[in-house]
DNA sequence: ATCCAAATTAAACAGCCGTTCAATTAATGA
DNA sequence: TCATTAATTGAACGGCTGTTTAATTTGGAT
């Protein structure tokens, strides 16, 4: 009994899929640098030289690593665009919530950390997180001056985020009350949605 | 003629200054990885050794290299204690603004690219950033729920620099209104010190 | 004048990185 | 069946990194 340790695996081979969720995961949480392709291979239980084998450089793989809206960001626009303003504004903000909240699926943060670690991907960033998800939900809400109001609005998800992720808030300063802030940034939503720009 | 290649130089010694300078300007233009001891080094006109031997590592340069809040940012909250609220969140609106805004001093992106290529830096990045600059700013005001306030006022300025700056907003879509996008977070701002959290 | 400490550099070290190469095994199609 | 292609590994290479060591020059104190 010879140990196979080289060579084509028997079955059909998920080592691509498993190296992009790998990739997309520790990009998100350590940023573009401080993941290693060696990191990356560990985590999908390959060899690095495998990483290079399906996508040629670090950089290829950044680049199909780039997280994708959620379909929930998608959908939001078209649920939002029945409703009146004010609670438009309120279920946005939750819905905003929610996403940057829940613990699989933050890929807001990611795309952060990978922005702030590579400026290359500044481009990708704003296309995916400015005109893809906040300009939709603002035009389909028939509104004036629709891009200033996604910057804005991706301003407010962006510190909110940040701050709140990052600075590492929860731990730190426990009795902050986590009610009364998911209110308040509701009414910055709220602002950004119904305020006169002209 | 020996040229003189080793050995102390005449005069008093600015290189300890000019490496501290060199890397502040570095960490908050490329983040932690990226910034080098050689380039700092290079900057600073000196050897790469000079920099171990004045501050022994390079996370004792990082945290010895920490952007202090600026005399404006620690004057304003006594100047803005007089005024009655509304004027006062304006005040405060365009005086953080200026600051982010400003070529040279624009320290707060520094923070955030240091703190987001760096978690070991984040409790330093929030003593300086929200305990030493937002809160003060609050309290001095004598509005409820502090440290809430605090959180959410670094969100707003976390998030407008990040977009502005980071997203380079102002070269990608020219046709931005900058004057109504201040006028905005002036009144995100506002509503941050004047809504009811109770 | 002499001695020690401070400042400065050149050279080198070990470690990690992305990537390449050659070898090996399995699937696929003619 | 047999040649080709795909998948996989281990080993290695060259480059860059933070850091160390030794040598050299100057400043300051005794």
């Amino acid at each position: 009994m010879t140990t196979a340790k080289s060579g084509r695996r028997k079955g059909a081979s998920e080592s691509r899929q498993e190296i992009l969720e790998a990739a997309r995961a520790l990009f998100a949480e350590h940023g573009y640098q401080r993941t290693t392709i060696r990191l990356i291979a560990e985590h999908a239980g390959v060899d690095p030289s495998l990483v290079i084998y399906f996508f040629a450089s670090k950089e290829h793989l950044f680049a199909a690593a780039m997280p994708e809206p959620s379909e929930a960001a998608l959908a939001a626009p078209k649920l939002m665009a029945a409703l009146p303003r004010a609670e438009a504004a309120q279920a946005i903000g939750r819905r905003i919530l929610e996403a940057v909240n829940s613990p699989g699926a933050s890929n807001v943060l990611g795309i952060i950390r990978a922005a702030s670690s590579k400026p290359e991907a500044v481009a990708q960033l704003r296309e995916v997180f400015v005109s893809r998800m906040m300009l939709p939900m603002i035009t389909e809400l028939g509104l004036s001056r629709p891009k200033e109001r996604a910057v804005l609005l991706s301003s407010i998800v962006t510190g909110m985020t940040f701050v709140h992720e990052m600075l590492d808030i929860k731990t730190e300063w426990p009795t902050l009350d986590e009610t009364a802030e998911l209110e308040l940034i509701a009414k910055a939503i709220e602002l950004v949605l119904t305020v006169d720009l002209d």
